[in-house]
DNA sequence: GGACCTTTGAAGTTC
DNA sequence: GAACTTCAAAGGTCC
């Protein structure tokens, strides 16, 4: 995981985007006058990063309307736009940023190697036990995992919430409901699945009080093999459409099943394409867009990412570490689910070669990656951090 | 209509 | 084995 190799450097590598905000606010003067100094980059970024927070201490004294307003021209990023705007009230920031981001930054960056190397050792031989409150989601046992124990007593659900997958339940899993209406049934069949036949891989979920509901009947495998559904009965978020969007009145981000009319026209239905299980960002932003997009009143993807990139790295690694432990069960499922698939399935040159119009997909524009660019060595910095430029590349360096 | 943007991480590919 | 490439999500933007 690159962002854990070097401690330290992510921090810079944050600071490298840092840099385009220096026209706000008093952080920006700060900025100006320090000329970027390590400190006052951490501010900035930990400002940034705590910005929610502060949206969410200080509800009664911002209201949305000045968080949208303020968006800046002078730089592309919103947030910091929203920060400054939230901050002429009150900056709730400033405090965090001492208590926070300059004691624990540091810290995180050059414990996160050690920490996630030590998750699996406390997490697999057992149930994934972290509890969160803005990500409720099933408690697993560890079917998923070689020689995984499955003691009844800890199979706990901490919170359920039905119509969620049970790994990413921040989808609104309709399919997981089993009175859900609209089960797909016109799915064609992943070739490899039936070697899944003679696994039965319900009874997976326990409710609370420790009793298999009724309904873990369609967990069952076989419902998978007729259905397009994965084995557990649910429709996994990693199968879609063969467009890649989504079809929500379809699917939840899943099982792709054309609308009547669509279906109609397309003489052959579709394979669903099998996406990639999500790794820890992505989970993390899966569950927080909502949040900064409700905070900020944004909807541009690119500048969600982007703060959500950051407070991404001001995360502890105690929270980082539940994504990642979500992420590789994702992956552990996913692999169980689809033993056969590869990231190489869903490659370009695959997608080519099985576009069902031979129309060649654009690639998205060739980026010139910053470690081959002399000009922009973000990645090595962001990486092992200026002061371990001896561990970067040639080019970066 | 589809690529692009933007983020991090995982996995595949290339050298 | 290091370095590089691609894809995963998402929704506005642009061509």
């Amino acid at each position: 995981m690159p962002q854990l190799n070097g401690g330290g450097g992510d921090d810079l590598g944050a600071n490298d985007e840092m840099i385009a905000f220096k026209h706000e606010g008093d952080h920006e003067e700060k900025i100006r006058e320090s000329a970027y100094t390590e400190s006052d980059l951490a501010d900035l970024k930990s400002s940034l990063v705590n910005e929610s927070e502060i949206s969410q201490n200080s509800n009664s004294a911002v209201s949305p309307r000045q968080r949208i307003q303020v968006k800046c021209t002078l730089c592309v990023c919103v947030c910091v736009c929203v920060c400054v705007c939230v901050r002429g009230i009150k900056c709730v920031c400033d405090e965090q940023v001492i208590r926070r981001g300059q004691q624990e930054d540091q810290r995180i960056y050059t414990d996160k190697r050690e920490h996630l190397d030590d998750v699996p050792k406390h997490q697999d031989g057992g149930m994934y036990k972290a509890s969160y409150s803005g990500y409720p989601f099933l408690m697993l046992p560890e079917p998923y995992l070689p020689n995984g124990p499955v003691s009844p007593s800890s199979n706990k659900v901490s919170v359920v919430q039905q119509g969620m997958h049970p790994l990413t339940p921040l989808l609104p899993y309709d399919h997981f409901n089993p009175s859900a209406p609209h089960i797909p049934t016109d799915v064609s069949q992943k070739p490899g699945v039936h070697r899944h036949q003679s696994q039965e891989i319900s009874g997976f979920y326990q409710l609370p009080q420790g009793q298999i509901t009724p309904s873990m009947n369609w967990f069952s495998h076989s419902l998978m093999l007729q259905s397009g559904m994965h084995p557990t009965g649910i429709p996994h978020p990693a199968i879609m459409p063969p467009s890649g969007k989504q079809e929500h009145d379809q699917f939840d981000r899943n099982i792709y099943v054309k609308s009547h009319p669509e279906a109609k026209r397309e003489k052959e239905p579709k394979k669903p394409v099998i996406k990639k299980p999500l790794n820890a960002f992505m989970l993390y932003m899966k569950e927080m867009r909502a949040k900064v997009i409700a905070e900020c009143t944004l909807k541009e993807s690119a500048a969600i990412n982007q703060i959500l990139g950051r407070r991404w790295h001001a995360l502890t690694r105690e929270e980082q570490a539940k994504y990642y432990d979500l992420a590789r069960k994702e992956r552990q499922l996913h692999m169980q689910l689809y033993p056969s698939w590869s990231a190489r399935d869903n490659y370009r040159d695959h997608v080519l070669l099985s576009s069902p119009q031979g129309k060649k997909k654009r690639r998205k524009r060739d980026k010139q990656d910053s470690s081959t660019d002399p000009g922009s060595p973000k990645k090595c910095r962001a990486r092992f951090g200026l002061n371990q430029q001896t561990d970067w590349c040639g080019p970066c360096r």
